[in-house]
DNA sequence: GATAGTACTTTCCCTTTGGAAAGCACTATC
DNA sequence: GATAGTGCTTTCCAAAGGGAAAGTACTATC
């Protein structure tokens, strides 16, 4: 499975995946715009419990790492989109994956 | 794949196993016991720049998770060793996943 | 001319995290 | 009797993270 020669570059490549996923909010972000583009104030909206300042910082995360674009749309005010991207969606495995094990998990760690 | 009437419980998962891994120590910590058992200064050692501290703190949230378990030897000073469990080699495919997805991550983020 | 809305940024402050270093109880060794 | 080693814990401190709330530049609306 993994390569145990590589163990530096394999541990690598998992904190970047580890990286672009971690934390409270880039998952319900990634979530809430897989229901098609937002705005900032719509996913503000529908993310609860998350600050203005704290989706500011993370959607600059998500479009760092490309799971998300940015379009910028000239009306007055301003109008900003966000939108989940191919790359974005192929997080889907590696979630899939994490959502099973969790599932066993659960079931060994707290029994219920 | 993943359910989407099920958002917050899946969720939820996901968030039970990305707590188990996340972090800078969890995964080499994992990966140093995966060639036998070991205790915890020879962990220490091959675990470069941990503190004790810092190692005591892991070696509990390991345990707690049942990814490693502890066996105390009645000798003086005290033996006390750390083996991988069934349930943390069971992380392999959630690595696998996460390492794989990385890889396709560097390339088109970091484009090298 | 006051208010509201948009997409953020800034400031303040508090809590958490994490390293460095020392401590500790015990024993074996020199 | 001093030193070393074991498996931690404790203390100190600095940096980072994160929430609350207000500010900003602009425009449209009443």
């Amino acid at each position: 499975m993994l390569p145990e020669k590589d163990c530096s570059r394999a541990m690598l490549s998992i904190k970047d995946a580890l990286e672009a996923v971690e934390g409270r909010w880039k998952l319900l972000i990634l979530y809430s715009l897989c229901s098609g583009p937002k705005r900032f104030s719509e996913i503000g909206r529908e993310v609860a419990g998350i600050t203005d300042k704290t989706l500011a910082k993370e959607l600059k995360a998500l479009q760092a790492n490309k799971l998300i674009k940015r379009d910028v749309y000239d009306t007055s005010p301003p109008t900003v989109e966000y939108t989940i991207t191919k790359h974005g969606r192929s997080l889907n495995k590696v979630l899939y994956e994490l959502w099973n094990w969790g599932l066993a998990h659960r079931k060994e760690v707290i029994g219920k």
